[in-house]
RNA sequence: GGCCCCGUAGUUCAAGGGAUAGAAUAGAAGUUUCCUAAACUUUAGAUCCAGGUUCGAGUCCUGGCGGGGCUACCA
């Protein structure tokens, strides 16, 4: 790289003219803002201690330095502390030329040798995906991919949580009220008709709790002593103890769910290399609990739970097992860790792709392993995001403001189709290719949206405007993508890149932007954030739509500058396409 | 109460301690005998407040004010 060079020639520089040796990694170098000249800049500021003059000498100096010493510089000046360089032409072209060998330029296909495990989407068996899974589950896979296209081997995983009160409390209120219904009978989703019968639990439970607090219970009472939170608590122990009736039960209404599930992943357009089943870990993790109060990790109190003393990290005590003997989620958790590294001895690192709300979840869970004695909990990292939150707040399900991960992709979808249409470039697709086409948009839109603000950040979401198709939006990254490949097929063949071809600004700074996408998808992974990579994206294609419009790529005259621009195009096509990919985005040849 | 995160144009988002704080959208004004106008061009508009560190602070520190999260024998 360029700007690799550059740093070298900079700390050579401080050498020869101050006699001081200055480390090549904390030269600033970055790129030019657009409303000066050069492409290049280095920052002087840094380096004044050590050439004792002032900012503009100590520029002016360096960058005559710079200019004798490195052939890909042609010219410098010198603006306030800042040292402009302007790299010739021909190094522009040869970098292009040079790139467009690979189609998976930015990819790394070098092995790191390392192995990491992803987990997202990790849904409750009791109620169907929303909007915030939408964002956990296209974060997680975006991250995955981001990871493998850095060397690394990427597993990708979920925890599903199909055991605990929450999946009792479905099985009773459908055994109660179901009256038999399936998903078939019902003409509904497995997830949706499970998500129905725990809706309608939490409606008997709270009739029930107003009708104690009528007989003169107090609140609290009353929600501990309903009849029917009672006999949820007891099938829970009786599916402890694997009783058959409600194992089969249990195993019925699960597999409606995972039958639902798989149809929205499938729209989604993920897939998962290896799932866990809470069902599985719970056991290994109350295992690893017995275990660890013989050795004295962990203490029992009176009333037979079972806690972990965190004070030494500054922690709460932690209870792992109730009174009664069952799980919590901490003790599944880890079990299931611990089976992870049991199943991929070789791991280098475990990310948890988890709200933010637990946060301290996680804190404890890695602390709790690590007193353990895995030093892998080292390797554990919670990738953890912010809320979506609707314009009317946070989203509730006891207010009924959830929205259904089924609904709005079915909503963006029929809004990509509505745009489409209107617009009207299709005349050569296939009934099926315009329904595959309405899908890349709609999901495109979606994910791209999702994707677009920093994970660790909080974020809005409007339903009801949807997924605006203008702007920075999914649809805007594929219609320049769109329109090159239209572009292309009316070319002839490239040829290869004449470097002394006359090129202007508008080529040049394209292919320097094109040059750092390696470097951001370096950046994403190092920081485990998509939102890079979207924002670069939308610098690129806007970049590359202002060049678009202003200048003639067919009609050039001149076959060497024509064959730049063609190159440039594909180039950047290439690009889009590539990147797009690492956030599960695809790209249509027609829009 | 304690711990953690966040306050940037009307709105939704950017900005590795570096130049005059960028976009998008909503607003105003333009561009099609021409490669897809889902595009492009121009225009107006913002760092919560008060201190401090620094050659330089949206960014780091302290104190306010405002918002969110966690602090469950929920998940």
């Amino acid at each position: 790289m360029i700007g690799d060079l550059l740093a070298k020639v900079v700390s050579a520089g401080m050498t020869d003219l101050y006699g001081a040796s200055i480390d090549v990694a904390s030269i600033q170098i970055q790129s030019t803002k657009k409303e000066f000249e050069g492409d290049l800049t280095v920052v002087v500021f840094p380096l004044l201690k050590v050439s004792k003059k002032g900012p503009a000498d100590t520029a002016e100096e360096l960058g005559q330095f710079v200019l004798e010493n490195c052939a890909e510089v042609d010219s410098f000046n010198v603006v306030k502390g800042f040292l402009n360089l302007v790299i010739s032409n021909s190094h522009w072209l040869q970098a292009l030329s040079d790139q467009l060998k690979s189609n998976d330029f930015g990819i790394n296909r070098e092995e790191s040798g390392k192995l990491y495990m992803v987990e997202y989407s990790s849904p409750n068996t009791n109620k169907p995906l929303h909007l915030g899974h939408l964002r956990n589950i296209f974060l997680g896979d975006s991250v995955a991919s981001i990871l493998r296209a850095n060397g690394h081997k990427v597993i990708r995983t979920q925890i599903i949580n199909d055991r605990g009160i929450h999946i009792c409390k479905s099985m009773l209120a459908w055994l109660r009220f179901g009256q038999g219904e399936t998903p078939e009978s019902a003409g509904i989703k497995g997830d949706k008709l499970v998500g129905k019968y725990y809706v309608a639990f939490d409606v008997a439970y709270k009739k029930e709790v107003e009708q104690l607090i009528g007989d003169g219970l107090d609140e609290e009472e009353a929600k501990k002593e309903a009849p029917i939170l009672k006999e949820a608590q007891e099938m829970l122990k009786k599916w402890e103890a694997k009783d058959p009736e409600i194992s089969s039960l249990w195993e019925k209404m699960n597999g409606w769910v995972y039958g639902g599930f798989n149809v929205s992943y499938k729209t989604m357009g993920v897939e998962f290399d290896k799932l866990y089943y809470e069902s599985d870990t719970y056991l290994l993790g109350k295992k690893v609990v017995e275990e660890g109060l013989k050795t004295g990790h962990y203490y029992r109190k009176e009333d037979q739970s079972v806690w972990v003393n965190l004070s030494d990290r500054k922690l709460d005590d932690k209870l792992l097992l109730r009174a009664d003997g069952t799980s919590v989620y901490m003790t599944q958790d880890i079990g299931t860790a611990i089976q992870r590294y049991q199943d991929f001895p070789g791991l280098s690192g475990l990310i948890y792709t988890v709200g933010n709300e637990q946060e301290h979840h996680f804190k404890v869970l890695f602390a709790i392993l690590e007193k353990l004695g895995y030093d892998w909990a080292q390797e554990c990292s919670h990738l953890s995001y912010g809320m979506v939150d609707l314009p009317t707040g946070k989203m509730k399900s006891r207010e009924g403001t959830v929205v259904d991960a089924d609904d709005l992709m079915q909503s963006v979808v029929e809004d990509a189709r509505n745009m489409t249409q209107e617009r009207g470039h299709l005349d050569k697709l296939s009934e099926e290719e315009k329904e595959r086409l309405y899908a890349t948009i709609g999901l495109g839109g979606l994910k791209y949206y999702l994707l677009r603000v920093d994970p660790k950040r909080g974020m809005m979401f409007n339903p009801e405007e949807s997924i605006d198709l203008n702007g920075n939006t999914g649809p805007f990254v594929q219609y320049t993508f769109a329109r090159i490949q239209s572009l292309l097929g009316k070319a002839d063949k490239l040829l290869p890149i004449d470097t002394k071809t006359g090129i202007a600004a508008s080529e040049k700074n394209l292919i320097i932007e094109l040059l750092k996408f390696p470097v951001v998808v370096g950046e994403a992974g190092k920081q485990l954030n998509p939102s890079v990579l979207v924002n670069y994206t939308y610098e690129l294609v806007k970049q590359f739509n202002s060049f678009y419009q202003t200048v003639n790529i067919l009609k050039e005259p001149d076959e060497q500058l024509k064959n730049v621009r063609l190159l440039l195009s594909d180039c950047t096509a290439n690009v889009i396409k590539n990147a797009m990919e690492l956030l599960g985005i695809q790209v249509p040849d027609q829009m």
